[in-house]
DNA sequence: AACAAAAGTCACCGACCAGTGACAAACTAT
DNA sequence: ATAGTTTGTCACTGGTCGGTGACTTTTGTT
């Protein structure tokens, strides 16, 4: 092994991804990032402290989610026009850009079961996002009065977010089959079909 | 130790539902099962064959959702006329009760990670009442015809037990704080304005 | 009373885990 | 070149886990 601190820390972070991505958070220990990273665990030790501040380091490097700039980028190539249209799209990037993301999946995941540096900075991130979201909206059209417009949000968004976790393990919810597109197209158009009922 | 087997038995499979509401599905193993029973562990093997029989057992014994008789029991004294107004009650009922059910909650946590005998049960047991409650619903009022409502039911039934779950670990999400009644009002009130605006 | 089956106890195995102390090899500054 | 520091390797402890074989104690039948 070339003795290089550097390149062993990156590989180290590496592992950590790719450990995520590919088993989960379950079998994320010392032991098995060292052998994912081809290194000795005392290094982990030496370089990090612990896993903690490596979970802690590796949030900070991280990239979860959508920026509002990638979302919507050049305005004018989205075709919306209303709030609805406006909110429909950023649910459903939302929702394709999450499928997408394993790692991001994987956090969201560990989220429901406890709090740690990652998922702190998971959650963090998200919300900020979120509130990112709200304000462009606010820019696209007057939030109907007697709709809580966050509140309608939050059970959009955790739905969507339930249903990409849950799609993972289990082909079937509700009767509706996630393993095929025409699954995932239904719920397409059941959140568009909500938001224009609602958001009027 | 009083030498019954049917005691034994039952106090192995309420150590089950113990530990699963108190400490989660994680820490139940064999041993802490045992441990919990105040029995050996070698027990377990003997009478249930190992931890996937058991958790078969204790599933088939569980009462994990209320049952539509218990969730509509006598019609006549719930204030409910359309069909919206219908679905808004069995959304809410079964959000409330859920809240009440930490064995349930745990089930619905592992089921995020892993499938096996217990998550199963609970699933079809779920998609059953899913299934009784449209069924139900068909009969106070004609579907509207351009919405997909298994798709919508989805999608709202996901969201609330995506934000049950989460509640238990995380006081916020989206901005909305879930350690108070208001934070769950609102999210009654949404749920309700989106079916009402939805199911017309 | 004798005996077999059932119920419960004990001690152990191998595998994995987090964490650490002692050491060897390589690089750096003098 | 030598001394000191950094980087990396190795071996070990103590703990938990799932699983099993061998044992003792109780119970019920004959």
């Amino acid at each position: 092994m070339a003795r290089d601190k550097a390149e062993t820390k990156a590989r180290i972070l590496t592992a950590v991804g790719k450990l995520l991505a590919e088993s989960g958070f379950k079998s994320l220990g010392v032991n098995a990032i060292a052998r994912e990273a081809g290194v000795d665990k005392v290094l982990i030790y030496r370089y990090f402290e612990g896993l903690p501040t490596l979970l802690q380091q590796f949030a900070q490097a991280g990239d979860y989610w959508l920026s509002m700039e990638a979302l919507v980028g050049d305005e004018s190539t989205i075709e919306a026009e209303t709030l609805a249209d406006w909110m429909t799209y950023l649910l459903l990037e939302f929702m394709g850009d999450l499928q997408e993301r394993s790692i991001t999946q994987e956090i969201l995941r560990w989220e429901l079961l406890e709090g740690n540096e990652l998922t702190d900075e998971l959650a963090q991130v998200r919300d900020q996002l979120a509130l990112d979201s709200l304000k462009f909206l606010k820019g696209k059209g007057e939030f109907p009065v007697d709709q809580d417009v966050p509140a309608i949000s939050a059970v959009l968004i955790a739905g969507v977010v339930y249903l990409t976790l849950r799609a993972k393990i289990h082909n079937t919810f509700m009767g509706i089959d996630f393993s095929a597109p025409q699954g995932w197209q239904r719920i397409e158009t059941a959140l568009a079909s909500i938001i224009q009922s609602t958001m009027q």
